[in-house]
DNA sequence: TAATTACTCCATCAATTAAATAGACTATAT
DNA sequence: ATATAGTCTATTTAATTGATGGAGTAATTA
């Protein structure tokens, strides 16, 4: 499952998809409108920022925006930022692997079959982009 | 994420299905085999027992063995009576499904997206079985 | 340059879940 | 009877998640 702040940072990036070109975003419109407490909010914006996902603007006229078009950044990229593996399992994750202590990762069945799945997921999460994330009943 | 408790019966699960055919086998036994805390183990190991995939034999001879061959029971299941849903989000799970609040389901595209990721790990989960988790040195 | 706006950073806190442990109880086999 | 081995309930500890408060900094505008 994902957390909620995952949940909440796609929802807001989502949101800047939709505003995306039209200048900065206020945290707090993008809170009121996708209903997330706005400073939990900040903290996952920040956090998107500092991994190159969005940038802000201070002062009067400031707030958030996509630092690439929306089609740029893929849901995979933002789950990594946010919630951390993909994988189910830390020993076949390919951004946080971890070793598996109990068991000889060579011959392990269980260490292969989330292999499989890990790569079924992957492929649908890296090609879907923010864009997938937009109001349906916008676009 | 796979908690620790699922991938302990996961474990225990695929120790069970090498034995499988050759009589009860003793809680102790699987636990120092799979490096499992024993009463954590004895937990999950009742759990499983009461969604029918174990079975289990009391006093002297007795411990836990499969109640269908290997091949019948999915790592779906499995996943699901320990750990819980399969699915990313609560509103595309088929069995543990919940309402969204805060957004409308129909135009959601985080929640399109979601249900492909979950078909997407479902076609392999589904089709998994304890077989697969046997230790591949052995096979 | 003073005032306002809005993001940034740090610290904390409550609630929940995950992980592990303890001990009394019940059923079975010999 | 007695030893064996699963069953059940309760508790405890640690970690994570979700949320909040407030001081600080940067930028804009008048």
């Amino acid at each position: 499952m994902l957390s909620k702040k995952t949940q909440y940072g796609l929802k807001a990036l989502g949101y800047l998809a939709e505003k995306y070109g039209s200048g900065p975003v206020l945290i707090a419109d993008i809170a009121e409108q996708k209903c997330i407490p706005i400073k939990f909010l900040e903290s996952i914006l920040l956090q998107l920022k500092q991994h190159d996902i969005l940038e802000s603007k201070k002062g009067k006229g400031g707030g958030y925006y996509l630092m690439q078009p929306p089609k740029k950044t893929s849901i995979a990229q933002v789950i990594r930022i946010i919630g951390g593996p993909i994988a189910l399992l830390p020993c076949v994750s390919l951004n946080f692997y971890e070793k598996c202590g109990d068991c000889n990762e060579e011959n392990c069945g269980l260490r292969k079959t989330m292999a499989v799945v890990r790569d079924a997921t992957l492929k649908v999460l890296e090609k879907k982009t923010l864009c997938d994330l937009v109001d349906l009943s916008l676009a």
